[in-house]
DNA sequence: TTAGAAATGAAAAGTATTATTAAATATAAA
DNA sequence: TTTATATTTAATAATACTTTTCATTTCTAA
């Protein structure tokens, strides 16, 4: 018996295996192991798991380039595990691709509600419709409407550029480079400034309480992420 | 047995014919075909369909181009269903006169409430009711008279034009090209200095407070949205 | 726990966009 | 042709938006 989602560990620590084994068989996810990453992508491409739990720190090659070659193909997300708190090493995976990431050691509790965000909206179709809905903010990309619990927001042309770029990657993890690289372009890619003001903009707008904010989430150093319910 | 409403659907996958046969029929559409856009172009002019489903990834030529090519004489709405959700297509097929869109796999809920939406109105042309209300604002597009209130105003043509093309679109952000291609034409879509002008007119006729605009909404950097309320 | 880094919030300064007005030009009607 | 009306141009004022700055708070790594 399981929830119907499948998830591939790539890991080569016996204990992380062990752990990850007993906890998301309770929480009755299909689990496959891989102990390296040759073995991985191709069980990726045998078996197309829901979700991959990737550690950066593997025996046999670069965390980096495999995390690149499977999303050469590879669609769903990946959650990155790894024990270099290196934010560089965290930024580039986020950038090559990954959905989310964990240091080690990590709590078991937070592994599995990143997991549950990273595979909310696969289940839900309302992923691709020109009204989409977020917890209490819902964006009609046609008429160019956003609503917060039914009242009409309005926003200028960045602060929406920069809250549909959010939505569309609900539940991930953007960097500050991706983001102002997306909106503003390539040579505003360090002006992380910008980035602050601007979601401190949408936050006064859409948050109930923008000093606790619920739907624009801070990754410190690294960026921000939307997280919808 | 129908509701009055043909419909022609432009797809090349057959799945998603049979898919829009079954449910169209069921609520009592009558259903046309075209399997690429030359086909499509040929039965839109043949058989003036009351909307038209456009898929934009044909077979034959790109699904903007055919869109493009409608628009020239096709005045009905038309969807447009897509794989893409690259928002940059969605905003050109927007620009190109395309009503609303919807992205594959969509639900078919949805997709017969768009319907529904962009034909309404549509319903009360065939009562003979050519006297449409918006707010305070009412039209006989027969007459071309146009009332605030109960009161009539006198506007030039291009005042009229450009007030009924944001009343058709009401509630819905208009891209200054977008307005600017319509009632002037292509060459004149850089122009936006025409438009403010005749906004201002518009809103000196129709609103209580023109400097408080109720009605003509702007959407600085992006362009005009209609408001009835 | 604490020093240093990162993020926030508020607001001033700087730009860009939009609104308004009026004069020049074009168009249509008498 | 003359006259009235509408559209286009252009100049300036008003407003909205973005960028910059800085004091303060929060977060993070050691």
């Amino acid at each position: 018996m399981n929830n119907g989602f499948s998830i591939l560990v790539i890991d080569d620590e016996i204990q992380i295996r062990k752990l990850l084994e007993i906890s998301l068989e309770a929480n009755d996810y299909k689990v496959l192991f891989a102990i390296d990453g040759k073995v991985g992508i191709t069980m990726a491409a045998s078996h197309q798991p829901d979700l991959i739990l990737l550690d950066l720190g593997l025996p046999d090659e670069d965390g980096q380039e495999i995390l690149v070659k499977l999303r050469e193909w590879f669609q769903n997300p990946i959650i990155i595990l790894t024990v270099k708190s290196a934010e560089e090493e965290i930024v580039k995976a986020l950038d090559h691709g990954a959905n989310d990431y964990l240091t080690k050691p990590f709590r078991t509790q937070e592994l599995l509600a990143r997991m549950r965000t990273a595979l909310r909206g696969k289940t839900s179709q309302n992923k691709n419709e020109s009204i989409m809905q977020f917890g209490a903010v819902s964006v009609d990309f046609v008429s160019r409407m956003v609503k917060v619990k039914e009242e009409v927001i309005k926003l200028t042309a960045t602060e929406y550029s920069l809250l549909t770029l959010l939505l569309k990657n609900d539940g991930r993890v953007l960097t500050h480079q991706y983001i102002l690289k997306e909106i503003w372009g390539q040579s505003y890619s360090e002006q992380t400034q910008y980035l602050r003001v601007f979601v401190a903009q949408l936050r006064k707008k859409l948050e109930e309480d923008p000093n606790r904010p619920k739907y624009i989430l801070t990754e410190s150093g690294v960026g921000y992420r939307f997280n919808s319910g």
